[in-house]
DNA sequence: GAGTGGTCTAGACCACCCC
DNA sequence: GGGTGGTCTAGACCACTCT
């Protein structure tokens, strides 16, 4: 049985019900008690097992649906969003053709070796500068046309034996891939882009002249917890196509 | 009263009843019953005056709350969000120094022309070809340094009688100029960036070599009921700044 | 203390999905 | 038909703001 009352006596905060429910729903996905894809239990089945209302649950189910964290399917359950469903697989990805059409692009590994994290990395990803990353080298085309050239970078640790034969077998988004093979699911990624002038290498595989200017995506990727998992950097040669938002 | 039963016989749709709520709010707010800044009655009042609770009249203002319509303010009340208080002042900017401070950028106004409606403005906008508008340009600067170059377009028969002169003379955003001048709240906005190359007059006036990467900034702003009002195109020196964004 | 938004409850009923 | 999420209600009480 919980309580919003425990700060009787010369409690500085509140802390309402529905917080401390969707506290303990994370720690349980945390704790992979629910896997990605999976239902959690029905609303009055949680109501039941904290003490509360189902109104209270419903609450903080609610705020975890708004996170992008769990989704709702009226009439089934409630779900461990995951990024290997098709609605979710291109969630990130903000690059789309100017004329509308959504073709979802088609990966070709370059390169994937073992790595000493950089500084810039290592205080991006919360490790010691010289941790062990694997570097992932891509390349995304679109339309059969090469737009964008990714750089990433992921902890060894987290990601044990991670090779380029396993990344070109796999059938699917890249986290989609963390998430099946290393249970690792991103919840939230912070971009930051400016414009760049493509240097010899990136002309190249981007098939373009060098000093064309590109869109340089740079990410930080979190999961549970607002851990950094994976930093990223990304070019792009935005002929016909272009990086879309909606501001709020 | 209302009733979400007025689907008796073969009605298809369901419309729950905190949306034909948040319907009538919003058309409240497009009618001008509640200006910005002001406070729009209270919940009990709300749910009296609609004949429902007061949680269906909560969960139609969460929405609008949730999409920066309205703001909740406990103890208080509930205001119409506006771009003239200070939090929400510069909401659609996204350029920010890599240093971490904010510090708000200074405008300064080049020009201020009536103009003719270009085919993809028009189409933006929603206006016919030819029809009459503003073109605005100025510069931004942060911390000193020229760094946006805006390229600015209003229909002209929703912002008469706009002049240089008036933008100077206004201190503040230039959204909240629109909003204190011609009643034009900005709700949302469309972006899509793009890399380009600095032409010879953007150059000159962001004091860069010609040539030099830039970020292209295209934006179509939204008042309520989603209806473009603005159209935008910057064009960004990204020199120790970034274009921030937050992936859900 | 009065008024506002914010939390929590218990219960009724509806819409949707699947067996 | 039974289970799940989704809506709506009425009422109690809490936290915050202002006077």
């Amino acid at each position: 049985m919980l309580s919003a009352m425990t700060n009787v006596i010369a409690a500085p905060t509140f802390r309402p019900l529905y917080d401390q429910i969707k506290i303990l729903l994370t720690q349980s996905l945390v704790a992979g008690e629910w896997k990605p894809g999976e239902a959690i239990p029905s609303e009055v089945e949680l109501a039941a097992r904290f003490g509360v209302s189902q109104g209270t649950v419903r609450k903080a189910i609610d705020e975890l649906a708004a996170e992008n964290i769990l989704v709702r399917r009226q009439g089934k359950g409630t779900y461990v969003a995951s990024h290997v469903e098709d609605h979710a697989r291109f969630r990130f990805l903000r690059i789309h053709a100017d004329t509308g059409n959504t073709i979802y692009p088609k990966s070709e590994f370059l390169a994937c070796k073992r790595d000493k994290a950089s500084p810039l990395v290592a205080r991006a990803l919360e490790l010691r500068p010289g941790a062990p990353v694997h570097m992932i080298h891509r390349r995304l085309l679109f339309s059969g046309k090469p737009l964008v050239l990714d750089e990433i970078v992921v902890s060894a640790v987290l990601c044990k034996g991670l090779s380029s034969t396993q990344l070109n077998e796999y059938n699917g988004s890249l986290y989609s891939f963390f998430e099946s093979r290393y249970g690792l699911r991103m919840i939230r990624a912070e971009e930051r882009l400016t414009a760049v002038a493509a240097d010899d290498k990136a002309a190249s595989i981007l098939e373009v002249a060098p000093g064309t200017p590109l869109l340089a995506v740079n990410r930080i990727a979190f999961t549970y917890g607002d851990k950094p998992v994976e930093w990223r950097r990304g070019l792009c040669h935005t002929d016909g196509h272009s990086y879309v938002n909606e501001l709020g």
